[in-house]
DNA sequence: GCTGGGAGAGGCTTA
DNA sequence: TAAGCCTTTCCCAGC
């Protein structure tokens, strides 16, 4: 069962100028060019293109797409020798991205006029550990205050600077999930660059969920410590149940 | 027009067990419970089920599914008093993730047997990158020879190691695009691990594109090298045009 | 608004 | 399976 490929342009066209959804099935070759390239042969794939511009090539297995374009990409039809061909075009600053899709043979074209002023409501996310942390250092260790016009705060992270009841300088990063190398080498940067800036002696907290076992021993040969953070997320909120300092004994690298 | 909630239960049913990508469209409400919660009220969506799982639920507008579940997903199919409940479960280690599509409405079900043993081929990664200059590492620097048995086993962790004409050991990390602090500073990790290792002077280099302000003084601090890397994607494959080094003088720095 | 640049989240790959 | 690392990213800050 083949749709003729003037039958499926015209769904394609006219789904554009109703600002509709439509959907595509069948076997087509895909050529990306743009900030890479990627060429694909032949096979059955979906072709997913949003009122907005948005253009998805699936195929049958794996979550992400294939192939894509955000919202805000121009699609084209064309009609050749060899069968439908649909593109998306897109510029960027200083260069043209373009998906070309094949179409061979086309088992399914369809537009939908899809309804839907919803948004979606998240909770419990992972971030609101970052505010928890921010409001009661004293979590980390008594004495400890945020020193508030160096402390920066962006999506996703945060890197708290403090200073101890020594008066130490003090970095904590905190990672939503398992600490790696990198998490450790940032670290230590951070605490390089603040300790020649102040003059002072500065101090690194990892502050994780989990730590990688490379990642903690280099982060106990730079001097830096690591705290294993415990927490919950019981909608629609999330909780710090423990926050413990872990330090391998020396000793224990002997057994 | 609308179908049944019975008769798309049984295409969504049949669909998994034959294989098929099954895509249904229509008004819904989506729940989500897992590592966060979420929660869709409702409007029309299209929801795509592939043949390994993966669970797609995408609204009218954005490249980004709304909901949705990755390869291995136990997909179930129930219906009440309010119509089909599509869902799709994943066990994690300490945790059930689960997502609830309802249906209120259907407008569309289907099912496609798609075949598809196409492999996506990506150009200028990095990996082929890699293979280039591991082909003619004269490219870099006159004299450079790899040491076979160390970059095979290293492959993907270390990018290239080799050694120059002096006998030093050196390491070659090459990026595909511009350099920032994080591969300084994962060069000089490696330089670091490898000069303890085998107990001999060891050069690194990094070769990229480009290179941050920073990163670059950073890297001269260090006494690291960098390379800068052009190359083209000129379909089906790509070639490195030129590779020069790159050091600023130190005069540079007091303009 | 545009652009440079640091950092993150998730998937892929290798040990 | 665990851990590193790469990305058609993303977002802020500064111009």
């Amino acid at each position: 069962m083949t749709i003729n490929p003037q039958q499926a342009k015209n769904i394609v066209d006219s789904s554009l100028n109703a600002g509709k959804l439509c959907i595509l099935v069948g076997n087509c070759k895909v050529q990306y060019e743009g900030r890479a390239a990627s060429k694909l042969s032949e096979g059955d794939r979906v072709l997913m293109i949003k009122s907005d511009g948005t253009f998805l090539v699936h195929q049958s297995k794996q979550a992400k797409a294939v192939n894509y374009q955000g919202p805000g990409a121009k699609i084209l039809t064309e009609i050749n020798d060899e069968g439908l061909v649909v593109s998306a075009v897109r510029k960027l600053p200083n260069l043209i991205e373009k998906i070309d899709v094949r179409f061979r043979d086309i088992y399914f074209a369809e537009a939908f006029g899809l309804k839907d002023d919803a948004n979606l409501k998240l909770f419990g996310s992972e971030r609101q550990l970052s505010d928890l942390l921010m409001q009661d250092l004293s979590l980390i260790e008594p004495g400890l205050v945020p020193l508030q016009q160096e402390s920066v705060q962006a999506r996703g992270y945060m890197d708290i600077i403090a200073q101890d009841s020594k008066g130490r300088i003090v970095v904590v990063e905190l990672k939503r999930r398992i600490a790696g190398l990198d998490a450790v080498t940032q670290l230590k940067r951070y605490v390089e660059e603040l300790s020649k800036r102040k003059g002072k002696i500065t101090r690194g907290i990892l502050v994780a969920p989990e730590i990688t076992e490379r990642a903690l021993l280099m982060l106990q040969n730079w001097g830096l410590e690591y705290f294993k953070l415990d927490y919950e997320i019981d909608n629609p909120s999330a909780r710090i149940i423990g926050l413990e300092k872990k330090q391998k004994e020396l000793k224990e690298y002997f057994k």
